[in-house]
DNA sequence: GCCAACGTTGGC
DNA sequence: GCCAACGTTGGC
């Protein structure tokens, strides 16, 4: 099991419209970055990832998985773009800010911090747990 | 709303 | 293949 974190702004795509989607999942579309995709194309079925809102809120929100691995974009015909399907699974008890994650020296390496414009990013097992303490799950 | 950082494009 | 120009993202 691998672990990501999935970046959205809240106006466009939402945990709540995650969350609405239930079980059935929906598409992570619409990404047009190499680096995003192929990160994508490492995915498996079952792995766990961060839904991260960004913009205005900048925090952690809820947990998701991965629900079928990478695929052609439904919304491009060009055939360099693939994405994956998540499905929420839980909310965070607490949201984890950007802010907490940059206070704590050991979460120091998160893409999220070093290299913030990433929207799909690898976590590793260690922040995993790290940011789920921190969230309270 | 601004701007820095980054990725992509296209001319040479 | 290099690099300048441009567009986009996202933190502040």
């Amino acid at each position: 099991m691998r672990y990501w974190l999935f970046k959205s702004e809240p106006s466009t795509w939402s945990w709540d419209d995650q969350v609405a989607k239930g079980d059935a999942g929906e598409e992570w579309d619409g990404v047009r970055n190499y680096q995003a995709r192929n990160f994508m194309r490492e995915m498996s079925l079952g792995d766990h990832g961060f839904f991260y809102h960004s913009q205005k809120d900048r925090e952690i929100v809820g947990i998701v998985e991965v629900c079928a691995e990478a695929h052609q974009d439904s919304t491009t015909d060009d055939d360099r773009w693939d994405c994956v399907d998540i499905k929420a699974v839980k909310p965070v008890e607490t949201p984890v800010t950007l802010d907490m994650v940059k206070a704590d020296q050991r979460l120091a390496d998160m893409k999220l911090v070093t290299n913030s414009r990433l929207s799909v990013q690898p976590v590793t097992e260690d922040e995993w747990k790290i940011v789920c303490e921190m969230a309270g799950i």
